[in-house]
RNA sequence: GCGAGCGUAGCUCAGCUGGUUAGAGCACCGGAUUGUGAUUCCGGGGGUCGUGGGUUCAAGUCCCAUCGCUCGCCCCA
């Protein structure tokens, strides 16, 4: 009984959800297009070591979320949990450092090993988009813009914020990480359990705890902003005014940190109170040290992921189900008639539903279910005379169209 | 991995302090209606009451375990 449920954590997706995972699909494909990305696709597994190079053995993923297996040949193989690895991976795999600077943009299934809930599951889906070569601060901007864009463009904007911070670079990021863990080294006995356990594998993340014993002693922790060099406060001041320039309204959180290891300078996330505990929508930054962490060369890169299944819970207006146009034989004698002229009017692109059982009523109310824009019937003494009836099901006007102009007659209903 | 809540038809649910053969609405299928979408009426298919064990003369109902779902913690899209 049990292999007869989907796993933990996994879904069929029914052609009404599945419309809109297109919807998002397509439109964040659209929108990246008009900035130069073209959409590619890496394998939705790898070498498991492809993930924990780049995530870095301390993040949770590693640890405890990843999807992994040990195949017939013995390889270590691990499921997606993210789509960047997989993009840093092809760049050295397939020489894609000579052709600099990249826009690619992706969307598929990620893959996590964690306990579903609202908003989250073990199978999901993302669509994200890589910036790799561009090292200046304008590319962030492009990027933040890109994602304002999308989410514009689905309509998602009530509750929307969006929140940045900048890690700075990878000398000023070392020198915070060590003040932080100075600092709180002094009070651990009085950190969460949690937290003590950050302070050994990412000291950053203590900053955005919810426990309220952590909390007097975040307020008093070391300001990011003091172990900025003054590249790092140059570049995130671009960043900065880039977005005002823009008229994209955010917000400075310095406890807004990333979970992977390998960001760097600007971080991001537009987030909503709808759904929950998980507030995230899109989320990215500047992992500059990527590729070579994973033995390329040193190549930048600024990136976003969002959520698809998020996203759909956030789209107001749903897509419109597909109309057909419903061919009823008046009787069964006509079926061959009415299979033939489907197949014509297929080839001549329009979509089209055969109604071949139960009485005319019953077919009516088939087509009509099926919110067919138009029927026609096939049959009659008007058939004879090589004519058609035409009913059009929004106004009930009804008409006959002799056979050969079909076609023509129905261009109306083509989308 | 931890915590809480919930599992009865495809969906929403009822089923009393345990007591005949487990019900309703919606949906689906057929008929009234052999050339027209509504309404109405009639009929029909559908359930191992999540699963397993226990208590009992008797369990959908009580107890235990287990699986699943949902929400939260951790973390994240």
């Amino acid at each position: 009984m049990r292999v007869l449920q989907p796993v933990r954590g996994t879904h069929d997706i029914l052609p009404e959800e599945f419309r809109l995972h297109r919807l998002i699909g397509d439109t964040g494909a659209m929108v990246a297009s008009r900035f130069g990305f073209e959409e590619i696709s890496t394998p939705i597994f790898e070498f498991s070591e492809v993930f924990k190079r780049t995530l870095g053995d301390s993040s949770d993923i590693v640890t405890k979320e990843m999807y992994s297996f040990e195949d017939k040949g013995g390889d270590k193989i691990t499921l997606r949990p993210e789509g960047t690895a997989g993009v840093a991976r092809m760049l050295i795999s397939g020489g894609l450092a000579q052709k600099l600077p990249l826009k690619y943009f992706y969307r598929g299934p990620m893959f996590r090993y964690e306990r579903p809930q609202k908003g989250r599951y073990r199978q999901f889906h993302q669509l994200g988009a890589e910036l790799l070569g561009v090292s200046e601060p304008q590319a962030d901007i492009e990027m933040i813009a890109l994602g304002a864009l999308v989410l514009e463009a689905l309509a998602i904007t009530a509750n929307l914020k969006l929140q940045i911070n900048t890690l700075g670079n990878m000398e000023s990021r070392a020198a915070y990480r060590e003040a932080l863990i100075k600092y709180f080294s002094t009070y651990r006995s009085s950190l969460s359990v949690e937290s003590q356990m950050r302070l050994d594998r990412n000291p950053l993340r203590i900053l955005d705890s919810k426990e309220k014993e952590d909390r007097s002693l975040i307020e008093n922790a070391p300001e990011f902003s003091l172990y900025l060099d003054r590249e790092s406060q140059k570049f995130f001041e671009i960043v900065c005014e880039g977005l005002e320039l823009l008229s994209i309204e955010y917000s400075v959180n310095q406890r807004l940190v990333r979970g992977l290891d390998y960001y760097s300078h600007t971080a991001f996330e537009f987030t909503t109170d709808e759904l929950g505990a998980q507030g995230t929508v899109l989320a990215g930054g500047r992992y500059d040290g990527l590729v070579e962490q994973m033995g390329g060369a040193k190549v930048s890169g600024v990136g976003w992921a969002a959520g698809i299944e998020r996203l759909g819970m956030l789209v107001e207006k749903k897509p419109e189900v597909p109309r057909p146009i419903a061919i009823i034989p008046v009787t069964h004698v006509h079926n061959e008639l009415a299979i033939l002229t489907a197949y014509k009017l297929r080839r001549s692109g329009l979509q089209i539903e055969l109604a071949y059982r139960g009485n005319m009523s019953k077919r009516l109310k088939r087509a009509n279910r099926l919110s067919a824009c138009a029927a026609i019937f096939l049959g009659g003494d008007e058939m004879e005379r090589g004519f058609a009836c035409v009913r059009d099901l929004d106004s009930g006007t009804q008409m006959e169209v002799p056979l050969v102009s079909l076609v023509d007659h129905l261009g109306r209903y083509r989308l």
